[in-house]
DNA sequence: CTGAAAGCGCTAACAC
DNA sequence: GTGTTAGCGCTTTCAG
């Protein structure tokens, strides 16, 4: 690998000269600049990142930590942050923290040893305390909520009460709701929108609420459970989509016919939704364009440290499908 | 951020002997080695991994090139290359090539720049030529064939050969394959599985292959066409679940049984074929352990520049599903 | 307009 | 055992 020394050495300059041509900085006559691209051409020159980082103290990389790119709501994700990050010619690192708070921490020190210059993530674990004191900026996604810190979010609460009413409004006289695992703060608010809506009726009851821990799994089981138990619901909103099509699993093995006698919702949008039969009535988040938002955020922040915080608030979007459709 | 020089001040001494305490090798006295050792802790001092990265010309990042993440199948390959890299101190790079070579050219040059120490690639562009000439180790995935490359693949081709053998055996008397686009080295090694054991068939016509371009929508399009104007087929080999999918939407809205009338197999794997109605029925990869040893022989090969060339080839599974085992 | 030189933070000879 | 020093490859004052 050829470096600046054999540049400047074979175009008769000083390494000075070379920068200042690579960055197009400071004044440099036509010619020696001319001669400069040549050799650089000749030697098919690639300035090192890491000598530049290293002076810079910037490595033009930012990170994304999401609890498991395994699951199907983070890959749409990832795709929005990397492909913004890509445009910006910044490098896009991928940490899986399976919502381990020392991996976390683990992760968050050794890429400040290297320099990144930015991070997103989600998380349920990072409180303000562990993210104030970094030296390069943060933008929170989905679960964290603090005022110190930018964030993109979709409004759960209020998604979570269209749902429901939604619900309602098709007909659901006995409405259940499968919630995910109580550390996370997008479940907990999906719950209250919910709550909102049903805690005055007269037939709700608290063993309406079950949590099927957004796993696949333990969903199909309690949903078995609570239907058996129940056979009164007829409307069940789930937290989100993985659960969801537990229920639609669920509701098939105990040959409860969906959407006649049961009307599912879930929450999310992901492209498993549209392939169960029946499909999946969602509520849709703009996943990508959450990435795409917190990633824009966070190199703003990065380009200007005076940046002022900001929660973005993004809206989701009712997806009617066959789970509740030919209900109507 | 405290600097070397800092902890060798506070705990007077030399910079050297910082190092060699932080690196644990060469000799140094017990005491003044707990006297850096103090200093590092009071100082909170971590050591800059891109001073280290210049010196030493490595950086501990390793990249996967997938297509796009967004793609089912590679969230678990990614996941498995992370939790390996991870494990070994490495930082793990995700790119989206979108299979177009000059995006990979681009990464490939981009992440020289930034000295990655090894690539992980899955694509169809990427031939020898372009690799040869890297200075860091590149294993290939899925779909690259050069003897001059480490590789992890599975048999292609006697897997084909395997699911199309089971569509006869469970009784399958006219058996048609979808496949995928026709640059991808994969698809083509299963169709030429799927030929061996129907091209002599009397039956055969080369009307029973048809492409759906690793394309759900696609997929559902032409699997209509085909079904209707072949209402004899009675067995669809899918290149992939994803097409597997396809097919089985496409027979729900012809009214076509799965498996009473259409017994279905597809490819890969991946969670999406466990939830729909019928699941689906379909050769495993053991994705997770392709990317795990993918991993591990890119950090041989990083560590060992004479680690020899090799070419690993995994087993594919027959999974039983919905999609035929009714047939039996 | 261009070059000399210092320095980003760290490591590894090489001395003593 | 420990310190001195010369870089790794680049950018940026500061002179001229």
């Amino acid at each position: 690998m050829a470096t600046i020394k054999d540049v400047a050495k074979l175009a008769n300059v000083s390494t000075a000269t070379v920068s200042r041509v690579l960055n197009n900085n400071g004044y440099v006559n036509k010619d020696t600049k001319e001669r400069v691209t040549r050799a650089i051409r000749q030697l098919d020159y690639r300035p090192n990142d890491i000598a530049r980082s290293l002076f810079k103290g910037k490595s033009k990389m930012i990170a994304l930590f999401v609890p498991d790119i395994m699951n199907p709501f983070f890959p749409e994700l990832a795709r929005a942050v990397e492909d913004i990050t890509n445009k910006h010619n910044y490098t896009f690192v991928l940490c899986n923290t399976d919502d381990d708070l020392e991996k976390e921490i683990t992760y968050l020190n050794a890429l400040q040893q290297k320099s990144v210059d930015g991070f997103i993530i989600v998380s349920s674990n990072l409180k303000e305390d562990y993210l104030h004191n970094m030296n390069a900026p943060v933008v929170a996604l989905d679960r964290i909520v603090s005022k110190q810190l930018s964030s993109v979010t979709v409004n759960n609460r209020e998604s979570a009460r269209e749902a429901t009413n939604y619900l309602k409004a098709i007909g659901c006289k006995r409405i259940a709701h499968i919630c995910g695992p109580d550390y996370a703060m997008n479940t907990l608010e999906r719950l209250g929108g919910y709550l909102d809506i049903v805690k005055k009726e007269k037939w709700f009851l608290s063993s309406y609420v079950v949590s099927g821990e957004y796993n696949y799994e333990k969903t199909i089981a309690v949903t078995k459970e609570l239907l058996t138990n129940h056979p009164e619901i007829d409307g069940i909103f789930a937290a989100n989509d993985k659960m969801g099509v537990g229920v639609i699993k669920a509701a098939e093995a105990l040959g409860v016919k969906i959407p006649e006698e049961l009307a599912v919702v879930g929450f999310d949008g992901i492209a498993m939704g549209e392939t169960t039969t029946p499909s999946l009535t969602t509520m849709e988040q703009p996943i990508y364009d959450i990435g795409a938002q917190a990633a824009k955020l966070l190199l703003e922040h990065i380009h200007d440290s005076n940046r002022s915080i900001e929660q973005v608030n993004l809206k989701t979007k009712l997806i009617e499908r066959d789970s509740t459709r030919k209900r109507r």
